[in-house]
DNA sequence: CTGTTAGCGCCTTCAT
DNA sequence: ATGAAGGCGCTAACAG
């Protein structure tokens, strides 16, 4: 059956469709007892307004769109769930672009914010590169980028962490510890998604040699596709080698989790034979006794949203970039040499 | 600025707009040269069709709602990336209606099968109550229900998974052990969002104690909100007991997390001291080395999507109710008393 | 093959 | 306070 509109109301409360369209929207321009009438009849009816037709006319979606890469993995997770409770909040309807490949990457990137279905495009975790350019600069809804980074990114909002400080806080943890001869181990660092984490952190782990006077050693560097099961093996070659890191770093929590098995493969106890940090703090992490950084996830996409939905709602300002701090979270899995 | 519409194109190109209309909708009732034409000021207007306007036009959306309680939970995610995997295959869009209050829970299960916002709406893990069927009953998108329970769903499609069956094979691989005190640790049973598999699973338990003659036990059985935190408290307590249980089964692998947490506390070995099993087989089951029931969460998301499409886009027929089945996984908390 | 026209359902002036 | 009319951008049916 066909359902109702405000027509069919209309006609029903024997009014005009302007009338039931102001007491839709709170209109103080319609007497009580009208709007009672139209109410009594929206209500008889079951209906409902169409929201399509809305939108249309009002010349807004009422949704956001979020692009996330690998959304199930749960770094991601969390930062969605920032995402999510702040717009539940709001009026916004959530709309979700997943994106696993470079393919659908391109697509997102460059059709979402111009097909007009949603009023902002939240983007996490996924950089632009210089032949998206073009299409950011003729875009018609406002972006805000989370943990994003690209030149031409200035005159975005965004949220970013300061991964190379939380890549040498994780290094230099280590050091601390006595380690000298530290591993580590991340995704492929040029990668065709163009994540800038692993690079960032990877930077922030040299530079804590560095400053330590501990000479990089390409043996000790591990890339690979992410997931447990690719760090496993990655870290039961790099623990083989004739002279074997007393320590490794991994790019992620997960990862982590994949070194911590590979140990278990070999004898080598954790922390006694090995130390092993990761990074996020994925919520496991706390389960499993790793140390690890902390960044702080959730924040980061409930900040995102709060900056798209101002940015929607308001005058545009100067673009902001905020940091996002990390924290180092010491459990068991790291020990003095 | 302001963006180009299906009218700007046609009057540079020089032609109707129905002409314009036809080549984006792949029409062959247009020549090689107008259409060459038209996609030529198109590239050049960057034009992109206004798809709320589509929308409205065609009486379709083009998207998929998901309503799912609580989705940052692990199980639940495993569903999501079914649904996600398929939806990413065809030509929907997808918004996520993410439910974690019983009141949010009756919005979505009433309002967004009307809104029109969706062709389809998919329903998680989330039952009906009786109140809820007459907004059911007047729904405008269909509906499929996966994972849900209720009298009133027989005229709808459904993937199930049955419960019973999977929690009365966790108990009986318990019993096969060797073991007699057996306790069960789930979530509320009669909680406010009537969630139904954790009444299943208990009832599965009940069964298949009655079936190896045990007696049940009150004090075998505990509930509580869920979580690894809970679980933890309630399996401390119920391990306190002058005569301790000596196998616990979870409703689930995150509460099964809790119970290893409770038995390390208080120094008793798993599986020595005390045999665990969950439920779900969530990704880190196998890293803990959980023994669990399976089921096939992916593939419930994936098949309820199937079918919600079939019956957008096809005549409906009968409706279905499919069964996913529950397998054992046996690990290494498990063991002969 | 192609231009024109009539909606899709709602919101918002503009009169009254 | 309210009814009528125009328009949001697109699709589809109808003439040519």
């Amino acid at each position: 059956m066909k359902s109702a509109t405000i027509r069919d109301v209309a006609r029903q409360a024997g009014v005009g469709l302007g009338t039931v369209s102001r007491v839709l929207n709170n209109s103080h321009l319609v007497s009580k007892t009208t709007r009672e009438r139209v109410l009594a009849v929206i209500d008889e009816l079951h209906y409902v307004p169409n929201i399509t037709a809305r939108r249309l006319s009002l010349g807004k979606t009422l949704t956001i769109a979020v692009i996330v890469p690998f959304f199930t993995r749960p770094a991601f997770i969390e930062r969605l769930r920032g995402v999510e409770h702040t717009l539940t909040e709001s009026d916004y309807d959530l709309i979700i672009y997943n994106v696993e490949t470079v393919k659908r990457r391109d697509e997102c990137m460059r059709e979402v914010p111009q097909r007009d279905l949603a009023d902002g495009v939240l983007i996490l975790s996924l950089s632009p590169q210089d032949e998206d350019v073009p299409y950011l600069e003729r875009t018609e809804a406002p972006i805000v980028w989370v943990d994003a980074n690209h030149a031409s990114l200035a005159s975005f909002n965004r949220v970013i962490v300061d991964d190379v400080e939380g890549g040498q806080k994780a290094a230099q943890h280590l050091i601390e510890l006595g380690h000298r001869q530290i591993g580590f181990l991340s995704d492929v660092l040029e990668d065709p998604f163009n994540f800038t984490s692993s690079r960032d952190r990877y930077q922030g782990y040299r530079q804590a040699l560095e400053l330590a006077d501990i000479p990089f050693q390409p043996a000790y560097h591990a890339q690979g596709n992410h997931g447990r099961y690719e760090a496993r093996v990655l870290a039961t070659k790099m623990l083989e080698l004739e002279n074997r890191p007393t320590a490794i770093f991994a790019a992620s929590d997960t990862q982590a989790m994949g070194v911590v098995e590979a140990a278990r493969d070999l004898g080598l106890s954790v922390p006694g034979d090995l130390s092993i940090i990761g990074y996020d703090d994925i919520e496991v992490a706390e389960y499993l006794g790793l140390t690890t950084i902390r960044q702080m996830l959730y924040e980061s996409g409930q900040r995102g949203v709060e900056l798209l939905i101002n940015t929607i709602e308001s005058k545009p300002k100067q673009p902001v970039c905020e940091v996002m701090p990390t924290e180092l979270i010491v459990r068991q899995t790291t020990a003095k040499l």
